[in-house]
DNA sequence: TCTGGGGTCCTAGGACCC
DNA sequence: TCTGGGGTCCTAGGACCC
């Protein structure tokens, strides 16, 4: 039989700090930047679980979190480190799985045939200590025939946890469970099903379908499906594990500006930064998108698609300088905001040729 | 001293072609 | 002179996830 095991390492960023610093285990830490360290508009990235006690989660506010947990040990993140780590957790997992997809940093689905939820658990048991053992780091797995069962099960699971689901358990382990476990329902998607009388994922499977689409749309159908316990027979099959689509930049102005003096040589900076970036992976891209988002969190974009697959910092930086520059036109005529945060994009991305590269770098020269 | 920096996916409308 | 409807591409915007 064959089941989806997904993995999902325990407050990730948290738990690569505490390995290198075991005399925090069992303290509040915090990843992030220090508000007492300077001013700052960030955000907590990571909380280990005696942080989370005192209120404090990924995506608070700096300046609140450090209100809530005044006795907070802080430590600015290292993306390289979690990123080396990230590749350390996913060898180890190929050693175990036939196929691994990683969904982020810290999670990936893995396909595993054992014949009996029994088989599947101490299968489980064993990754999750292997994991433990040589690369010291807690992490919690959920196993189901269906990969969204399987995630929620993760989420049910932590900390340091296993849940297996049966498929004749799929329709009671669901039920009781908030629609917000549900990956894909989010806050804004659950106040409107929360308008109609539906809170839980059993009120959802009851729910008669016209009502459901009102609010959902053409999903309905899908999520009532999974909520009843019989999800679609795709999501009993991970998809492919394609490349990267699209890739971007973002930076948050210490103060907010609309002085062109300060944001063009950013959006300058940022398409270098962007550029040198695609080089190193060696990937075309064919769009090219900015958005800025304005004082009052009102955001903008404009984008544009290119004639042909396209590399090179000089391309970047022109077109986003144009796309800015239209941006901000558009907002002259209207309430003139100032700027909070300029984000770069690019995609269509594709694998730039090896010798395509090398004629590049010779006209560049 | 409220609200980061990465991503994915979906929808909807207009342009354009047949 | 009148004028359907399907298909696809492009752009903007939004919801959601870690």
């Amino acid at each position: 039989m064959q089941w989806i095991v997904h993995v999902d390492m325990d407050a990730y960023y948290v738990s690569c700090e505490i390995r290198d610093r075991p005399e925090l285990a069992g303290a509040p830490v915090i990843v992030g930047h220090d508000p007492e360290a300077g001013p700052s508009r960030g955000v907590v990235l990571s909380a280990s679980y005696a942080a989370r006690a005192k209120g404090v989660r990924s995506a608070l506010p700096v300046s609140l979190a450090a209100t809530r947990c005044p006795e907070a040990v802080w430590i600015a993140p290292d993306f390289e480190k979690y990123e080396r780590t990230a590749h350390d957790i996913r060898v180890l997992l190929r050693r175990h799985a036939a196929r691994v997809v990683p969904l982020s940093i810290d999670e990936a689905a893995l396909e595993v045939e054992r014949p009996d939820p029994g088989s599947v658990r101490s299968w489980a048991a064993e990754i999750q200590a292997e994991v433990l053992r040589s690369l010291r780091l807690p992490c919690s797995l959920g196993a189901s025939p269906f990969a969204t069962v399987a995630k929620i099960a993760t989420d049910q699971a932590k900390p340091a946890g296993i849940r297996v689901v049966p498929p004749e358990e799929t329709a009671a382990f669901l039920r009781p469970l908030k629609v917000t476990a549900v990956p894909g329902i989010g806050p804004k998607t659950a106040e409107r099903l929360h308008e109609i009388a539906i809170d839980t994922v059993g009120e959802l499977a009851d729910a008669p379908l016209p009502v459901l689409t009102s609010v959902l749309g053409r999903s309905a159908v899908g999520w009532r499906l999974l909520a009843r316990g019989t999800p679609e027979p795709g999501l009993a099959e991970l998809g492919p594990d394609q490349g990267p689509v699209q890739r971007s930049m973002d930076r948050t102005l210490a103060r907010d500006s609309r002085d062109p003096a300060v944001l063009y040589p950013l959006l300058e900076q940022m398409a270098e930064g962007l550029g040198r970036d695609l080089r190193e992976s060696s990937l075309r891209f064919q769009s090219v998108v900015v958005r800025l988002r304005w004082s009052d969190f009102g955001q903008l974009q404009h984008g544009r698609k290119l004639p042909a697959p396209t590399e090179g910092e000089a391309v970047l930086r022109r077109e986003a300088l144009k796309l800015a520059a239209t941006l901000l036109a558009r907002e002259r005529d209207g309430a003139q905001r100032a700027v909070r945060r300029i984000s770069l994009g690019v995609g269509d991305l594709s694998p730039a040729p090896p010798g395509q590269r090398a004629l590049e770098s010779f006209l560049a020269a």
